[in-house]
DNA sequence: GGAGTAGGTTGGATTTTCCAACTAACTTGT
DNA sequence: ACAAGTTAGTTGGAAAATCCAACCTACTCC
């Protein structure tokens, strides 16, 4: 079988690797929550997310070099910048809120913690479908696809 | 605003940072892929990662410890052990489902990757909706709830 | 003029990760 | 019988990433 059978082929060089290659790494996705949720400055992200300030200036250069966040200056004397979600970094959210709906449902202890919610007003119930049949994604339905290069072409934004 | 405006409240204890404190760590997720994708060994696990043995057994014992995954013998001399997923550990594909549709739109390199597809055999287009009001997710409709302790709670089974 | 704010940078300690080699307990081939 | 291979680890030491507190710059406010 193919899955399983990959002989000497080396680590699986797929999407999902690539994605944690960038949004993988301690604190970035803490970060990203920050933005989505309206926080914008250094010192701020820093504290609510509880990352080193060193630490956190570097995930910042390195979202923001793969174009999933933007610098926004806010002040000229002194230069000052936000940090912003891009196009890019606004469709990290369904991580986001998979993983928040995931650990609400999974995670038990004691700690009191922050829950989220659907802007309706309900209780994060997400639910996960594929847009061509609208049948809903499960483990089962994650299938490997062809090899893909992603060099030239540009995403559409729509 | 209250968002912003923590002042000395220390870092935000919310589910999606719960959840990273197990699935975030390096390897985490790509070891759940491969059980995903129907490869349960360590030695292939360990394989189509890349991830080193030592900290993969680390992984995958932390793993088990919070029921994400289960140690299934296979053989009894000698003592074999295959990883599988639990139900709690099924429900993290739409995490790694959200990231691959995200990388395979926004990472743009060289390297040919493989894709995934939805089992319906259309490319990996996932839409994030509320069970609820069936509206889609987006980054404005990520709020924050109330504080929960999920302590005693058992997740039901369905 | 001193304190406070904002966004960093620096040096050094600590923690994680990496890597290759080694072990243990078998099974298979000759 | 004996060597070689398979499987699932463990070990020791080097390398890399992270943490932390202190420091710096350039302002503004009182």
């Amino acid at each position: 079988m193919e899955l399983t059978d990959r002989a000497d082929a080396g680590p699986r060089a797929c999407f999902i690797a690539a994605g944690l290659e960038v949004l993988g790494e301690r604190w970035a996705l803490l970060a990203l929550r920050e933005m989505s949720l309206g926080v914008h400055r250094f010192d701020q992200i820093a504290r609510n997310t509880g990352a080193s300030r060193d630490i956190l200036t570097s995930r910042l250069r390195t979202l923001e070099s793969q174009g999933v966040i933007e610098r926004v200056q806010y002040s000229e004397r002194p230069p000052r910048h936000e940090y912003h979600l891009t196009a890019s970094g606004a469709e990290v959210a369904p991580i986001l809120i998979s993983l928040a709906a995931w650990s609400s449902t999974w995670m038990r202890d004691e700690t009191p913690r922050a829950s989220y919610r659907h802007s309706c007003g309900a209780d994060l119930k997400p639910v996960l479908s594929c847009a061509e049949c609208g049948e809903e994604f499960g483990v089962g339905s994650l299938m490997l696809g062809p090899l893909v290069s992603t060099s030239s072409a540009i995403p559409v934004e729509e």
